[in-house]
DNA sequence: AGAAAAATACCCCCACAGGGGTATAGGCTG
DNA sequence: CAGCCTATACCCCTGTGGGGGTATTTTTCT
């Protein structure tokens, strides 16, 4: 039962961490600088949750997955809960509410792991509703694993990639914020200043106005000004209209 | 273009309307006493509707459906805009996430006629994302014609309820909070009591606390403690995670 | 250089959600 | 009868969003 992609590698290493906590998706992939990410293997509990995995994930969603966000922060490898680096108002955005509440997931901790081409591997783990959110008893046990678990997913990832064909074009990827203007500049009249374009981003990503203001360096005021000003241009008023104005991003 | 499900009379009825005002969903269905509504005809000019109506409203989305809603007020019939008869957070709530933000249907238009048999008939014209909203002109039309067009819905609606045959079981609609307290009782361990099933029903419709306080000729603050104890009860703390808890009733 | 646009920051207001507490009245049940 | 549940109503607090201003600085473009 479940949908997988399986390899040896891949099945030994799901039991492995199996044995030590529950849970009901699995999957590795990396994110490479191509901005799309790669998935290598995954495993589903539900069948159901083959809507969103791994297509609708790889087409777009991943741009506002907290996990994918977390790839360029300082301090990137280790082991994660997706409450600790979601932001603020994570669960109160449409993102959460489209992919994590459809998917019936309610809890995730997903590890991330630098490789040595500048790539960083992926392993996410997340439980649904029916089997509650993660034990403490278990939590402690992987963390105290992770150190190995992150090596292994490197170790692993890095393989996988190098038996790829070399990409003939390295295409950089457009930062969010510019996907965002320049769809907004094609579908609607409306042209967002690049400023209103990485609030906009931010909000999307589920921060508050505090925290996308801390997250650029400006004043709480001065994003509030921005929100007031990107929602009066695009004749909006939540966060959740303007995720409907960019639902072909995600 | 566009999925359509024709009859001779309701072609000509909507080519009658379309030469007042431009519309992208076309819809007649009937609220009968078995709660369920019937779909008789219906117009979509985008294809990607479908994947909502008919089939996901009839099979429950219709519950918390405003234009459902207002059909056992006291002045059913007549012409309603969205916005003058949706709860006051309507807008805000899960319902219309999913069921208008989804389908891009940024404005909506209906009629209402109470038929001889007590049922309900229904005109539903709704205005995607690209039409923009009804402009004050197309409404007024619309509004000077109200009496007439009601009467023809209410006849035709009449006439093709005739042709049904006679159903050998009337069941009696069940009240959505029933229904709410009856899935929760299965799903989960907890029981609502009915006072806090009725108050998630009108949470589940949009209703502010305020608002959900009129409807049932409570004090706010009341409405307010009905809540947290439900969410307290369910372990949630958004609307949005209720919804969740219930999609398949909606 | 000068005008326009963008970004910054602050002020005010209000509505609402969410969470904490206490208290009273009525009804049902062991 | 005593205890419990339910419903009712009020108090307190915070954070957040949304909308209205004004003003200053910086950047950009003509």
């Amino acid at each position: 039962m479940g949908h997988t992609s399986d390899s040896s590698f891949f099945g030994h290493f799901r039991n492995l961490l199996r044995a030590r906590l529950k849970f009901d998706t699995f999957l590795i992939l990396r994110f490479g600088p191509e901005g799309r990410p790669e998935a290598y293997d995954y495993w589903l509990a539900a069948p159901s949750l083959r809507r969103k995995y791994p297509d609708q994930y790889l087409d777009g969603a991943y741009r506002l997955d907290p996990f994918f966000r977390h790839r360029d922060q300082v301090a990137t490898d280790g082991m994660f809960r997706l409450a600790d680096i979601a932001p603020d108002r994570f669960f109160a955005g449409e993102y959460y509410l489209q992919y994590y509440q459809q998917t019936r997931i309610r809890d995730e901790v997903g590890f991330l792991a630098r490789t040595a081409d500048g790539s960083v591997a992926h392993l996410s783990m997340s439980r649904l509703d029916g089997s509650g959110t993660y034990r403490r008893r278990e939590l402690q046990c992987l963390r105290h694993f992770s150190p190995l678990i992150a090596e292994l997913l490197r170790q692993y990832v890095s393989w996988r990639a190098q038996g790829q064909v070399a990409r003939p074009v390295i295409r950089a990827p457009r930062p969010l914020e510019e996907l965002i203007r320049a769809h907004l500049r094609s579908t609607r009249a409306t042209s967002l200043t690049p400023r209103e374009a990485q609030v906009s981003a931010l909000i999307l990503q589920g921060h508050s106005n505090l925290s996308a203001a801390l997250a650029l360096g400006i004043s709480r005021e001065t994003a509030k000004v921005h929100r007031r000003n990107i929602y009066r241009k695009l004749m909006i008023s939540s966060q959740a209209e303007l995720f409907a104005l960019l639902t072909d991003l995600f």
